[in-house]
DNA sequence: TTATCAAATCAAGAAATTTTGATTTGAGGT
DNA sequence: ACCTCAAATCAAAATTTCTTGATTTGATAA
């Protein structure tokens, strides 16, 4: 239960740092080498390494290597899963009668 | 410029912690005042506090004053328009393909 | 093999977030 | 006025996240 909340948190990280969303900015113009995105967001190597993990972690982002290169992109299969989730946490429950069921005190 | 990405941040931030989570599946049963809040969640109201304003500050959940109780709910608008942000942020530009040359020596 | 480069990982410190008792605010009730 | 209660705010500590130089890993080339 607890791990479930844990999970879907994971997948929301991705979207609550700013650094995050620039880089996801950058990736929606296409496929991505880890060198290019560290020369735009002007960040040190092992920070853009940080980022770029925990937005591959959340699904939202996937990495191709290819030899000592790595490109990253926006996953649509992640993205769509997102979405989904975020329509379902904050969806209203289908009760019938908004009457509280709670007896008041 | 780094004024949206801080926007945006903070929406998603509702969404990026685990009591907060669960905090927005109690609010889908329907509107709930804060001392159940406090209850379910077995947390000190400070605490609490502090959590409801952040989902508030997002735009997620609405409050609203009835005597000294306040009563939360999950804001139908909100969310819609995190959903439409979540889309707008994922999806890929509609450009030529540009695949990165890294490999170029 | 050795050298080189790209990226991940490590480790220690910096910065931000979260916790929680104490206090304050603000709206009734007496 | 006073008292009480609900909720927000404060403040200090605890915890987590983030930064970044240094190191390691892993692939390629000579």
């Amino acid at each position: 239960m607890a791990d479930l909340y844990e999970q879907q948190a994971k997948i929301f990280k991705a979207f609550c740092d700013e650094r995050r969303l620039r880089i996801l900015e950058l990736l929606r113009g296409g496929e991505t080498c880890a060198c290019k995105l560290c020369d735009a967001m002007d960040m040190p190597q092992s920070s853009l390494s940080y980022h770029m993990k925990i937005l591959c972690e959340s699904g939202i982002v996937l990495g191709r290597e290819e030899g000592k290169w790595t490109h990253y992109r926006i996953s649509p299969e992640g993205s769509r899963k997102a979405m989904e989730l975020l329509r379902e946490i904050t969806q209203l429950q289908e009760t019938e009668e908004s009457s509280c069921r709670c007896q008041k005190p």
